[in-house]
DNA sequence: TTTAATGT
C-alpha cells in the first residue's frame, strides 16, 4: 500500500515536471520570438530613420507638451507628429541632384492620416483663407524617392496651414532653390522643416483650422553633409509675406531655430561641430545670389 | 504652364 502510493507519488510528480519542462520548453520560445522580433524592428526602424536623417532624428529638451512628439514613417520622409499642436513639428528628408527634364507623375489627391488620432479632414481647410501647404514637398520627394513616396507627401499628417501668397509664391521659390540650385552643387542634401508658433502657447491655442493649429512662421534647414566640414543654410519665413522677398532676408542660424520651437536638431553632432554649424551664419559656398531674386512660377 | 493650390 505505502509502495503503490509511493509510486503514484512519483509518477504524479514526474508528470508535473515533465509539463513544468514543457512549458518552460513553450516558454523559451515566446521569448526567443520576443526577442528576435524586437530586434529585427529595432533593426528596420534604425534602418529607416538613417536613410532619411543624418546625426540623429530632432528631439526635445525635458517634459515639454507642446514640443514631445512621437515619429510616424513614411515613404521618403520621417514626421515628427505633435498631438498637442496637431502638426508635424518637423520632417526630415533627403535630397539628390535629379536631371533639369526631370518629370514627376500628376498630383495624387489629399488624404486622411489614421495615425494622427484627430480626425482631419481634407476639406477641412475649405475656406479657411489658408493653404494645405505641404512640409515634405511633393516635387523633390517625388523625384527622388518615387511614386508612392509622393503619394504619401499628400497625407494630411505633412500638410500645415499656409497663407496661399507664402505657400504658392515664397515657400514655393525657397523649395524650388532646394532641388535646382543647392542640389546640383552639393549632390546631396539634407532637409529639416516645420512650423514655428507663438513663444505663449495660450495665446494661439484657439487659432485652429479644424484640430491643426495655425503657426505664425515656418523654418527650414538644408545641410550639405559632407563628412569633414559639413554646410548648412536655415530661413525662418513668417505668414505675412508678399511673395517676391529675396530668400536670403530670412537667413538665421539653426540655434535661432532651435531656440523657437524648442527643439534639438542633429543631436548626434559633436559638440565642436555643431558651434560652428547651429551657431553661426555662414553662407559661402551656397552661391545664394544667384537664386535669391528669382522670381517664383506662379504668379 | 502641373516643382503651388483653390474653387468651379
Amino acid at each position: 500500500m505505502t509502495l503503490l502510493s509511493a509510486s503514484w507519488g512519483v509518477s504524479l510528480l514526474g508528470k508535473s515536471l515533465s509539463r513544468w519542462r514543457s512549458n518552460g520548453r513553450r516558454l523559451g520560445i515566446v521569448v526567443l520570438f520576443i526577442v528576435a522580433g524586437t530586434g529585427l524592428w529595432e533593426f528596420q526602424e534604425r534602418q529607416h530613420k538613417d536613410a532619411y536623417t543624418w546625426m540623429g532624428v530632432p528631439t526635445w529638451e525635458a517634459f515639454s507638451p507642446t514640443t514631445m512628439h512621437r515619429v510616424l514613417r513614411n515613404d521618403g520622409y520621417l514626421v515628427g507628429w505633435s498631438d498637442v499642436r496637431i502638426n508635424p513639428l518637423w520632417v526630415s528628408y533627403q535630397v539628390e541632384a535629379v536631371g533639369d527634364d526631370t518629370r514627376i507623375g500628376s498630383r495624387p489627391n489629399f488624404q486622411a492620416d489614421w495615425r494622427t488620432l484627430w480626425p482631419i479632414g481634407t476639406g477641412d481647410y475649405a475656406g479657411s483663407g489658408y493653404d494645405r501647404g505641404h512640409m515634405a514637398p511633393n516635387y523633390a520627394i517625388a523625384a527622388v524617392h518615387g511614386r508612392s513616396a509622393q503619394v504619401d507627401t499628400f497625407l494630411m499628417s505633412n500638410m500645415t496651414p499656409q497663407r496661399p501668397q507664402l505657400n504658392r509664391q515664397l515657400w514655393q521659390r525657397l523649395e524650388e532653390a532646394v532641388m535646382d540650385h543647392f542640389a546640383p552643387r552639393f549632390d546631396h542634401l539634407q532637409v529639416i522643416t516645420g512650423p514655428v508658433f507663438p513663444a505663449n502657447f495660450m495665446d494661439n491655442v484657439f487659432n485652429r483650422v479644424g484640430f491643426v493649429e495655425v503657426p505664425e512662421a515656418f523654418y527650414k534647414i538644408i545641410v550639405a553633409p559632407h563628412s569633414d566640414a559639413p554646410l548648412a543654410l536655415a530661413f525662418v519665413m513668417p505668414q505675412d509675406v508678399r511673395g517676391n522677398e529675396p530668400l536670403d532676408d530670412y537667413l538665421v542660424t539653426i540655434d535661432e531655430i532651435e531656440a523657437l520651437t524648442g527643439l534639438n536638431f542633429f543631436p548626434d553632432l559633436s559638440a565642436d561641430v555643431e558651434a560652428v554649424l547651429e551657431g553661426e551664419l555662414r553662407t559661402q559656398g551656397w552661391a545664394l545670389e544667384e537664386v535669391s531674386r528669382r522670381p517664383g512660377r506662379f504668379q
